[in-house]
DNA sequence: CAGATTATCCCATTGAATCCCATAATTACC
DNA sequence: GGTAATTATGGGATTCAATGGGATAATCTG
């Protein structure tokens, strides 16, 4: 398996630290960095996690845009700047700083998010309602996905 | 791991030494030269920072350009000319000129900024700023970005 | 060349991050 | 449905990074 799937709900001890849901370390049991990157979305009060693999793909990308744009420097800055490296202790828990449990507002519970090739960290219930526009928001549109190399 | 990721806030002592943050030193574990580069930045009042190695393929980029141009000498100039290879102590410090403290107005706290193939050094406040200010204008353009080799 | 100043090396301290083991809860499997 | 294996959680012990300061070596200056 290879994506990051379905919600987990995990406590926060009083170390600050959380257990990361099994099936999302059996995704990043290959890489050398045993742990995750995380750091605050831009669009939610949610942490965006992901694998140190993807978050070298995503320089490699920025070294071939224009050396000077502002538009890459605000990302680096976003990104990179705002990246934290959690290293997974023996029992698979990673401590979530400050800064970034502020950020998306948790206290106790922690909801973790598959979103495929990446995961997103939440305060359950704020992930509940934002599920639920999400959901209904879909369902408006009609939005429907197309799939690559599907031509049914 | 061979990406400056996250920020780490370290101080100044009365002899003008600083603390490398230790994930930093560990990307530059394998370089001959066991310290960094640093020049200051001609866009922020900030310090640039980097490996000796990456210094030399930016040498190597600059060579592509016209041989003479305007553009290259200016480069050259205000890169090259500017940069000072600052060499750990035994225990990860380094020692930072006047000339960079002045430029990056650094008094007591150093903030060190991850920007993924290379670093910045800034001072805290102007950094906090600076990176608000970069959040907000990646959030308005909606700007992602696009993995290499990615066509989702 | 002597004295003064600056830079480098080395060791001590402290506080935070990490490791390690014990226990509880959950899940999988006969 | 009971037993074993895996996962989640709690807390004590240990290690390591950051920092401060003294000692030694190098450099500047008059």
């Amino acid at each position: 398996m290879a994506l990051f799937l379905s919600t987990f709900m995990n406590k926060l001890d009083k170390k600050g630290r959380v257990s990361v849901p099994a099936s999302f370390r059996l995704v990043l049991s290959g890489q050398s960095f045993q742990g995750i990157v995380a750091f605050r979305s831009y669009k939610f009060p949610a942490i965006e996690g992901m694998g140190l693999d993807r978050m070298q793909r995503l320089s490699e990308s920025v070294d071939q845009l224009d050396l000077f744009s502002e538009t890459q420097e605000d990302l680096t800055t976003s990104i990179f700047a705002d990246a934290q490296m959690l290293g997974f202790d023996g029992d698979g828990r990673i401590v979530l700083p400050q800064i970034l449990l502020d950020h998306a507002k948790i206290a106790e519970r922690v909801a973790f998010v598959g979103q495929g090739a990446t995961f997103q960290i939440w305060n359950p219930e704020a992930f509940e309602a934002h599920q639920n526009e999400a959901r209904k928001r879909v369902q408006e549109k009609q939005a429907t996905l197309k799939l690559r190399g599907d031509h049914a």
